[in-house]
DNA sequence: CAGTGGTCTAGACCACTCT
DNA sequence: GAGTGGTCTAGACCACTGC
């Protein structure tokens, strides 16, 4: 029945076959990696993406209930559908995963400590599938409650795709990183993978996190990711849990 | 159209209308909570569903759906649908998040260290919904891989559903904890909310773990919940994280 | 009011599993 | 082959939003 997809299996190889909905969502996908919609955007409707890819409105709207799961698009009952964007509170929680002991979620803080341009050490290199010695941004930041700072953040991310980024400039917004990185940069950070271990503090970062040397701290290691799987940020955080903890859910 | 459930609103206040298939949805919850169907058995098909509630096939479908990605259900083509369970590799590391430094994750040896019956202390009472004083069960339990201990254990349980559990018991089993509580005591964990924290290790946490006093380790306090959110185990785990990390997924 | 997503139906056909 | 879930369609109607 109808358009036929599925056209771009390797010379060769025997084609494979998938639901017609999987192959729409491969085409939406490829549409936000390409920026055909900037996160916030509405994209088409429905009934016309089922026009446009000749399917049922059905077909179409199971491949937007799955991207829909996985927070890359939000629906909007009677406004349209849109490219999920990390301003709204839902999406920040998602990855600033301390709460505190007492009160409620909220944002921290955030005070710039450095940001400049160095060379991948082999390890970031790896993690970001750069080659060792290739430009990146460092950046240095700490994160605080009240003036009570409680982590501290090394960020590497690819010089190639963070050009012109500096202190001053994020010093001056009050959004949170992965917002400017979106509306900046256009980079939207999709996913991640943290790896979380108990660490001691060192002199340095006790001074800076003003608690005692040889504190426990939780070390989170995150890697993340753009669409395709891409990865774009790696992220070292010291986190202090005198006064808060990271809260998971399992499910 | 069709059969009129909603039936069940309060006296006075006006009847609130929800869709039909999260009716369906609350139903064959209602089911497993009430045991009808037991973990691993299969579920009445899709067909057979929509004959009794006298809805079409989709709307089961839609159902069963919303039930399987939250992990209750799982499906299985040509087969049937079936309750989850804990003895399926899939779902035990779902809960085990320790993955070592080198190598795959694996699934640990287990030594009872402990068990028997307490009064609940009134901060383990107030999360598992009991009276202060009401009947636990305190499991304490060392994990290990290949000799070398890495998770220290503390499993508060209610007494009234954990009649008859002994160390002999948990030690004869080479199950998962969570497989032998849902065959052997028709409690199937569902869900469960975590909070991380880095701590120091005690001169007797240290013993036991074979680590020095003073290491940093990972403090997890777990509250898992069966069906229909009801808390039904607190666990206190100390993890080292020597070897091995906490693994966690944004998304 | 028109346009959007949300629910529900009825039916066709496919893919997989077991006997 | 019979029975299961998986995909896809076409169309109806509802609920919500904004003009």
């Amino acid at each position: 029945m109808s358009a036929a997809f599925d056209s771009l299996s390797g010379a060769g190889s025997a084609p494979t076959f998938s639901p017609l909905y999987q192959q729409i969502k491969g085409l939406i996908t490829q549409g936000l990696q390409a920026g055909d919609w900037k996160p916030g955007d509405m994209i088409p409707s429905e009934i016309e993406l089922a026009a446009r890819f000749k399917v049922s409105q059905g077909t179409v709207r199971k491949a937007i209930d799955e991207l829909a799961a996985e927070n890359l698009l939000v629906r909007r009952q009677g406004k349209g559908t849109f490219v999920a964007t990390h301003i709204e509170a839902r999406t920040q929680f998602r990855f600033l995963r301390l709460t505190p002991d007492e009160g409620e979620q909220r944002y921290p803080d955030s005070r710039i400590l450095e940001c400049r341009r160095v060379r991948a050490p082999a390890e970031i290199a790896r993690l970001l599938d750069l080659r060792a010695g290739d430009s990146t941004v460092l950046i240095r930041r700490l994160l605080s409650h009240s003036g009570t700072p409680f982590v501290l953040d090394e960020i590497w991310l690819p010089g190639a795709i963070f050009r012109g980024i500096t202190s001053e400039r994020l010093a001056e917004s009050k959004v949170p990183l992965y917002s400017l990185f979106e509306s900046e940069f256009g980079t939207k950070m999709v996913r991640a993978d943290e790896q979380i271990r108990a660490v001691l503090a060192d002199a340095t970062v006790a001074e800076v996190l003003k608690i005692p040397v040889r504190s426990p701290l939780l070390s989170v290691d995150r890697v993340t990711y753009t669409y395709g799987d891409k990865p774009v940020e790696v992220r070292k955080g010291l986190y202090s849990t005198r006064d808060h903890y990271y809260k998971n859910e399992l499910s």
